[in-house]
DNA sequence: GTGGTCTAGACCACC
DNA sequence: GTGGTCTAGACCACC
């Protein structure tokens, strides 16, 4: 796992459980790596991993269990919660960085309508 | 200027640069800081500041004149083609980011015109 | 300050600002001290002192501004959750030990409101 | 055996073997472990176990007779009489602990009475 | 100066 | 073995 320094490391570990949450790859019930475990898979110091480990706690993503590990709690209610804010989070940055180009919301929604055409017609194409 | 280790310093301040040209604020003409002015000021080696200017120069951003510094000459034309280029990039990512989420085309597009007309109306509501 | 070695030293931080919330020796917007001098004033690591703070910031008792400080938030209503939290904290506890000594509950009752008038005695005759 | 640094650890132990002999898990006549065997139990210095040990046949709990270990004295009175100085000292604690959180002696005790009665609703639901 | 992040590493509690 | 707490100290961002 390489890391951006331009963001908290500990934010960018919970980023990736809860996509792999969001993308169903982690279910409820499912052990997670222990702290020890991870950061050394990453390479980062346990301690950014126990931050990000319970940081997930107080979002209601894991539960963790002294002396047993860490377990996903997140149900299908949370999993669609979390999907819509991360959604939220890279709409807003998307059209932020649209607008800092000059695009209007007009141009911005054609274009976006293109790239999806375009990327069918690619499809097609291949097909 | 604070830059990502995920990627190349010197292509973060084509970025940069690019930005710039492209929201007007450097015309063609302007000059631009010199290679080590711009070192100090961003904190960075002078030879990844120097590969910089030479790709961009490649690219027909910049002309560096010898013994006087590095002008912008890209214009209106260059202008809108990079213009153009970036949209396009965060256009993908914005995509392939919204897709590993679980999103389909339309929903997709749904949101974002959601997203633009519930900004419009925040501003009324200012207003 | 002095700091039982029995449980965490950041909740007993925390403990110490809940209290004086609740007394009202802090009130809404009352800058506490910054987390180094915290630190030192009690002899403890600016890492504990910064968990504290930020578990506080979670709890919605105090506001922290980067660069300037962390300010008390815990409005009227803050500060009576906090007050009953505690005390049905303390409640509990009262009661566990009671019963581990063998009283049951009437016994407890009769025993608190006894204590209570003798307090009220012991006043009277000093005054 | 987990000891607070808050107070003295023999005063900790003397409490510990209070309570045993006032829920009557100790009777007059048992034998407590030799002091060194003790002191290894709790991990703490011989010599901290002496001193309880010694404070504990003044206050009359238990005799030691050389040679043959120590053993538990206290009879029914004195287990009374015990118990009730141990609930003075609880009950002095919570008073003062619920004062200092604003509580009057009507809220004390009407909390105290919910509290039980609360308890006694949930055993009842669970049965 | 004030808070925020991270590393390194010790020691403890619970299983 | 797994998580929890704490110290020590570096370096950064924002004011």
């Amino acid at each position: 796992m390489k890391f951006d320094n331009s963001w908290p490391i500990y934010m960018q570990i919970i980023d990736e459980f809860k996509k792999s949450i969001i993308r169903t790859e982690l279910k409820p019930g499912d052990k997670i790596p222990s702290q020890r475990e991870y950061a050394q898979k990453v390479r980062v110091n346990p301690n950014t991993v126990q931050r990000a480990y319970r940081e997930m706690e107080n979002l209601g993503m894991v539960e963790t269990l002294r002396g047993q590990g860490t377990f996903v709690v997140a149900g299908e209610d949370k999993r669609q919660e979390m999907a819509m804010e991360m959604a939220n989070t890279i709409m807003q940055h998307f059209i932020l960085q649209m607008r800092s180009l000059g695009y209007q919301d007009k141009a911005m929604l054609a274009m976006l309508t293109q790239h999806l055409e375009l990327e069918e017609d690619e499809q097609v194409d291949r097909v």
